[in-house]
DNA sequence: TGTACATCAGTGAACGCGCGTTCACTGATGTAC
DNA sequence: TGTACATCAGTGAACGCGCGTTCACTGATGTAC
């Protein structure tokens, strides 16, 4: 039957947001498209009213993670204490445990890297981040600053996919604490 | 028909190391049973002969790849500028372009988070480098060798992870040369 | 050393299953008059 | 404002496909005598 325009975009929303907590969660080919659809409170044969492909629901859940989360830092003081806070919160065990709705680049990376598709919208993500951690946090220097901020989120990213990884609580701790503890002092003291 | 015993034994490794580098490559379901079997010269029938499942075979690959990454550190001078290869090697272009007998960790991390049955194999890996790393590079003391070893560990991780998802070559250069240098010097000078 | 036979890694057809995708159909909504 | 009809997001059965897995069969190897 017919239903209500409004409600149209509102639930082409909603299966963004059900693909993009999924696929951080299980990877891409770890979600099926009924599963999705099924997790918006609907069967999967409306799935082609709103996207082409499976393949365009990726792409297009991708922007749309991207979009929700490449300003966190926002969220922080423009201080040394802020983006030691920043990178805690990063490096948190909440962010650990929970996939979901955290970082994109380190559950989706290495999928991403071996599908040319998705990697335009990644690298804007990339980009994105690194130049909102260069604007608002101090660094040595002007000239070292996006140095020294992507230093900083190669480090984020390799203690996140270290720790979630790995099968011991204790190790998991270690490499999120021994990170973020080496990356809240500047980064070249 | 029956074949020589010495070639069983030698067809079980082929498989495993084909298995290896697929799924560095294309991921834990990028790759198919016959595909790997294919790649080995035979056909997808013998697989059971070797192995009880695709994921038995998963479980054993992983581990055949540890053995022979584990210790890649022993390549390399037990000094500053030992290290300073190690982590140019590793973020190195070569490693960044091939990741099929590269790095475990960068490759596949973020699938073996999503699969408990494989995070053991993949923790005593993690222990086995940063141990390798402490007892053969220079660190500000021994004390603190572990901890700046998993600092270097997680940013070298971090670093490929993402050079190899961006799309765009320059900036994959920028983050492996900028983490490389701030690795080479002492992790705190 | 020669012969007869059991072994078992190989072949390739076949299986069930879940996936992405398609489609005939439904019926409340929105629109034309 | 009321009625008649076109629209189109929904339903759910069905499709082909590739996957992991099974199995009856093959025939050179290794072994018993």
């Amino acid at each position: 039957m017919r239903y209500p325009a409004a409600e149209t975009a509102e639930k082409h929303i909603r299966i963004l947001e059900a693909a993009g907590s999924a696929y951080r969660e299980k990877g891409f080919s770890g979600v099926s498209v009924s599963e999705i659809m099924k997790a918006t409170g609907l069967t999967h044969g409306p799935f082609y009213n709103h996207f082409n492909s499976k393949e365009a629901l990726i792409a297009e859940a991708l922007q749309h993670i991207s979009d929700g989360t490449v300003n966190l830092t926002d969220g922080f003081e423009a201080s040394e204490q802020g983006k030691a806070d920043f990178v805690r919160a990063y490096l948190s065990e909440e962010h650990c445990n929970g996939s979901g709705n955290g970082c994109l680049m380190a559950s989706l990376g290495p999928e991403i890297a071996r599908e040319p598709t998705y990697k335009p919208t990644f690298t804007r993500h990339v980009t994105g981040i690194i130049s909102r951690m260069v604007e608002r946090f101090p660094w040595s220097s002007k000239a070292r600053a996006r140095k020294e901020a992507l230093r900083t989120l190669a480090a984020m990213v390799g203690a996140i996919v270290l720790a979630r990884a790995v099968d011991d609580d204790e190790l998991a701790n270690e490499i999120l604490d021994g990170v973020a503890e080496g990356l809240a002092k500047s980064d070249r003291p």
